[in-house]
DNA sequence: TTTTATT
């Protein structure tokens, strides 16, 4: 019931907006105002649906179809029970794809037959996907990933080369936009037995014409992975770091709780209307990144505590005093006031979202947020040079001369960003301890760095706890190498 | 060499 009632809501959202910007198609729908064949005011009319009827998926919808548009479309095969456009649950954003049921169970065969793969909506460049929906059948451990094939080979190429281990339900090469195959795809059994026979026939078992190694037949990503590689890609893109990549579980945790915090106050603010498009996306993305659980590496629920005393369930080599977490902080997005009371205007004093709100009125919802991605993306330099800028050439706190610590509180840090110099670096390790010096070597002649450098602390346990988290630390594609220096190689001039 | 999506 509730359900229905969100259903309903939503449709009638839709109805406004699109009477709005003019996409809207007849008028004269009647009294409904979804697309749904419930008739809310005439209990008589509803209509019952099957015991055994089946919910459908449908896939390669425009997004500029609503239910009201598809109803035509589906309404051929038989009476139907429910229509759903999947939205984001954040930003309204249609997410090109929908659940059908039907009243009767054989209409969804039918539509499923005459309509799968069968033609291509407007603007698509793929074909229509009508299916049964992941719900329907449980046991998601039936779809293989196939790695490695060569370019040329078709879905009957690798029909053929699967067929014998059990009844293939799906087979899809992946292509790219042009249609190019990018090299490999998913094949999904009726059964996880008969996929777990053809890893094992298959696997490993020979290398196709052209391809760089053998062929890679293994189960294909569940969603938590696929989420974790896009969230990898993204970090990688805009050059942040990835919290989820920290190699212990203290610091872990604790990224782990800024970033639950920093989820719900955007998705707070997103909600009051107050943040474009993007902002509300990223604030999805990092819900759903804080609530995968990674291996184990966040132990306790942690209550977010003030700064300075240590948050709650992180023990032994523990972050001594994470200071304000200004040292995550400017890399990753998260507001310098990471607890207490979170201002809307934290959101944006930290230069990340430096575009202004947008007039719901002046485009299409997804133009705009591609629009706020671009935007997303090209400010990332700029919140780069706020960090710098956030330590002054002589910060009071750091000494200008260089200067090597007592012995055990030097680090040699490698596999540094390109784009690191002093500053980055010395934020970076600012967390750990009382930083008195860090310097990114770089190379005379260019001026590029060199991407290593050296930071000294005050005290050796500061270095500990920074070799502790730091080393390991992915930075897009590569990890940090972070290890005490070498206490030999005497005094050298930086 | 992991997709266009699965409330």
């Amino acid at each position: 019931m509730y359900i229905k009632m969100a259903t309903l809501a939503n449709g009638q959202a839709d109805n406004a907006s699109l009477s709005t910007n003019g996409l809207g198609s007849s008028p004269g729908s009647g009294g409904h105002m979804n697309g749904l064949s419930h008739s809310p005011g005439n209990p008589s009319t509803i209509p019952m649906k099957d015991h055994d009827a089946i919910k459908l998926f449908i896939g390669q919808i425009p997004r500029n179809l609503d239910e009201k548009d598809l109803k035509p479309l589906f309404e051929e095969f038989g009476k139907i029970y429910e229509l759903t456009v999947l939205k984001d649950r954040f930003t309204g954003m249609h997410k090109g794809c929908a659940f059908l049921t039907y009243c009767e169970r054989e209409s969804a065969l039918k539509a499923q037959s005459a309509l799968h793969e069968q033609k291509t909506l407007p603007g698509m460049n793929r074909p229509i996907q009508v299916k049964p929906a992941d719900s329907e059948s449980r046991g998601e451990d039936r779809k293989l990933f196939v790695g490695m094939l060569n370019k040329q080979q078709s879905e009957d190429d690798v029909r053929r080369l699967f067929e014998a281990f059990g009844n293939i339900e799906e087979c899809t090469i992946l292509r790219g936009p042009d249609g190019n195959s990018k090299g490999c795809a998913f094949v999904k059994y009726s059964s996880h037995a008969e996929a777990q026979a053809a890893i094992n026939a298959l696997h490993g078992s020979q290398t196709m014409p052209g391809a760089s190694s053998s062929l890679v037949v293994k189960f294909a990503d569940t969603d938590k992975e696929r989420t974790m590689r896009r969230m990898q890609q993204m970090a990688g893109q805009m050059g942040m770091f990835n919290p989820m990549a920290i190699p212990f579980g203290a610091y872990g945790a604790y990224a782990q709780a800024l970033m639950q915090q920093q989820a719900a106050l955007m998705a707070s603010v997103a909600q009051g209307g107050y943040l474009n498009p993007m902002a509300a996306f990223a604030a999805a993305q990092m819900q759903q990144m804080a609530a995968l659980n990674m291996n184990g590496l966040a132990a306790a629920p942690m209550t977010p505590t003030s700064g300075g005393s240590t948050p709650p369930g992180i023990t032994a080599p523990a972050v001594p005093s994470i200071p304000s977490p200004i040292g995550v902080n400017g890399f990753t997005g998260l507001p310098p006031q990471a607890n207490g009371q979170p201002a809307a205007e934290a959101v944006f004093a930290n230069g990340i979202h430096p575009y202004p709100a947008q007039s719901p009125t002046t485009a299409d919802p997804l133009q705009q947020a591609y629009a706020g991605v671009q935007q997303y993306a090209a400010a990332y330099p700029a919140a780069y040079g706020q960090i710098s800028q956030a330590f002054p050439q002589p910060p009071p706190m750091i000494p200008q001369q260089q200067r090597e610590g007592p012995e055990g509180c030097n680090l040699f840090i490698y596999h540094l960003p390109q784009e690191f110099g002093d500053a980055e670096l010395m934020q970076m390790f600012l967390p750990f301890g009382n930083v008195i010096s860090s310097k990114v070597f770089v190379d005379r002649a260019t001026n590029q760095s060199k991407c290593f450098g050296f930071v000294s602390f005050d005290n050796p346990a500061s270095a500990q706890t920074a070799i502790q988290a730091m080393n390991g630390f992915q930075i897009g594609m590569k990890r940090l190498k972070v290890q005490l220096k070498r206490p030999k190689d005497a005094n050298r001039p930086y």
